[in-house]
DNA sequence: CATGAATGAGCCTTCATTCAT
DNA sequence: AATGAATGAAGGCTCATTCAT
């Protein structure tokens, strides 16, 4: 694994685990066994290490959609948007440290950092061309109110998503729940809630024709 | 307004800010017009100030459940209903500057913080409370698995309300939406997700007895 | 004597040895026995003690000036413009610290710092008023050159007068000679010069009437 | 042009604009479009560079004094000493940053650099012999007081060229004088003062005999 | 000759905290 | 309760210099 590599994966954990602020420069360098100055070679500043966080964690979200997104939305079989939930899950999992830097920093009043919204808008975009897909290959209207839908994907998809990730092991031992009960029982309250969303929207726009 | 006041507010409004590692004790003490030197006569060090900040806020959110939160949780009527939630939100609108800096501080790995779960338990258990009450008064069963019900009000009920707080201008500048229409949509939202939950769990129960 | 001043003086000695930018401010803070934190307590930063110094030397300049040049200036009486010479020279053989400062600031190309000038700008309209008295008071003319006698006062004048001044120890040295012997033929080559400037001008206003 | 000559040339430009301790290797390597580590092939140290850059100027006077100052010293032409006055001056001209530099570093108190000594010695030595000479062809006495001589030649003869040469851009804006003017100006202040003194100093010799 | 990467020491500045009054 | 001054320990960043290729 080259410098740069290194840094940043040192960085990346550091700055979940005590905050971007809270962690030096010196303990990234330490934690890549990297030279300090070798940082400052690779990288303009401090600031400039979480750029390149951000971004390339940007890349690897539009990555993801275009090797691995495909046909995958259907909440008509109950089995198959089971196995999307869980892959997607996972793959979010796996970018939990930097999806926390992430949250932080966008927590953040007077944060300049937009990485929140501009990931954020990769993924409903996405999710909402498959969704129009989905609704002209069975005939139905597709005149549905986009910032509604952006309101519900945004804060009852994908942030309960996300918290969930970022919160479950605080969570498992704070309420003492195994992992399995736990992934189990989100997904029932996931499915029950955003996906109930779908479904309503869905039905109303049958209506319509 | 008093000395420890006055530091207190601009602690609140400084690390909400800023973030609590990037706020100097020398601007706190700008900020609130006090010698440097009177925030270690109040308090014992900096962190000490934040946890004055979270205590405080404990302190209120009992208080708002003991005094204004009595039978004014009802699913059957969609006018009360309504009412409740915005009265309910507006709460936390006001406090959102702590409920910034509680969850900043929450999404740290390392974090010794807990208080972002003790003034959600408080909040889920006084819920939970009044749903059992209201079971009982409609002579429902009661025997509703809890860990699921604690799990889609954390993540699909209170998560989703105090993200629609903390992002709401971000929100509103991002994808240019007036603040009436962002409420009014996001109620809708919630309504259709998290409301309807309570009412797939009431159906349930009602048909156990 | 107080922290800030003995900041100065050692900042004044420091920066006269080394130069400004081969200066620490470690080195200035250990030289002025206080703690470097200090010194970021009383000047916003390295270059504010540069500018403090500069500013105390202006005022200087100009309580020389106020206090004790009156009258001082009589071409006439060799006498008397020996003894002005010398009360005027050990004025400046005081500040040399200072000067050699202002010297190697102003040398930069690149500099903003405009001290030499200004207090250049002093000393010369100081000169100037003294002589347009003078001439009236003779019943001269003062339809002189002001541009050739700025110039003159400039680089014949005072130029010689400083670089005396901070030349001196180097010069002795490598040439070895003494302090008087350098003393006394500075001032007959100094008199030779300028003075002769003086007498110059003298002459051809008089012929104007 | 060779690496090292371009190494020169950026080094000699950014010392004389920022000073030789403001000035980095990188930004040396850079100007000169040069590896870093080239510099280090090529020169010692960064004060290498400098001592270098000294070398060759002194190289180069050493060169113009061979080459172009044959019989050019005459005081008693005026037209004569004005073309000489010009030319001298602007050879100086063409190498004010090298000047520049010298002059910066020899300000500083604890300078071993005598390079200022060493190339003024060359001059003055230069122009001594060929006073004598003169003054031998015109059968007058040499009987005179060297260091008086020397004192004059440096403090009132080479320092203000100098300075003319360091200070004219500075000047020029400062007092807002047409380059014309001052330069016109300047030779005029000059020879009524360096000029005056040799003036003097040949009348005392042919009293002498 | 040439280069990209590496290094250790050091520099300016800041910060949480304390002290004397 | 209040204040100005003080302190020690970093923290971010830079720099001259070197190394491997």
């Amino acid at each position: 694994m080259d410098t740069k590599t290194r840094i940043l994966k040192a960085a990346e954990k550091l700055f979940a685990e005590r905050g971007f602020d809270k962690t030096t420069v010196d303990a990234v360098a330490h934690n890549a066994k990297v030279n300090k100055a070798m940082i400052y070679y690779h990288f303009k500043n401090k600031n400039h290490i979480k750029v390149a966080l951000f971004d390339k964690f940007i890349y690897e979200v539009i990555n993801l959609i275009d090797t691995s997104m495909d046909e995958l939305l259907d909440f008509q079989s109950p089995q198959k948007f089971r196995e999307f939930f869980f892959h997607y899950l996972s793959f979010w999992e796996q970018r939990k440290d930097v999806l926390r830097i992430i949250f932080m920093e966008s927590l953040k009043k007077s944060t300049k950092e937009s990485s929140l919204f501009r990931f954020m808008d990769i993924i409903i975009k996405n999710e909402e061309d498959k969704i129009i897909d989905l609704l002209k290959k069975r005939g139905i209207s597709t005149d549905y109110d986009k910032t509604l839908s952006l309101i519900a994907d945004f804060f009852t998809g994908l942030i309960p998503l996300f918290s969930y990730t970022l919160y479950k092991d605080q969570w498992m031992k704070h309420y003492d729940v195994s992992e399995n009960e736990f992934k189990e029982k989100f997904f029932q309250a996931f499915a029950m809630t955003h996906l109930a969303y779908h479904k309503t929207m869905e039905e109303q726009l049958k209506r319509k024709g």
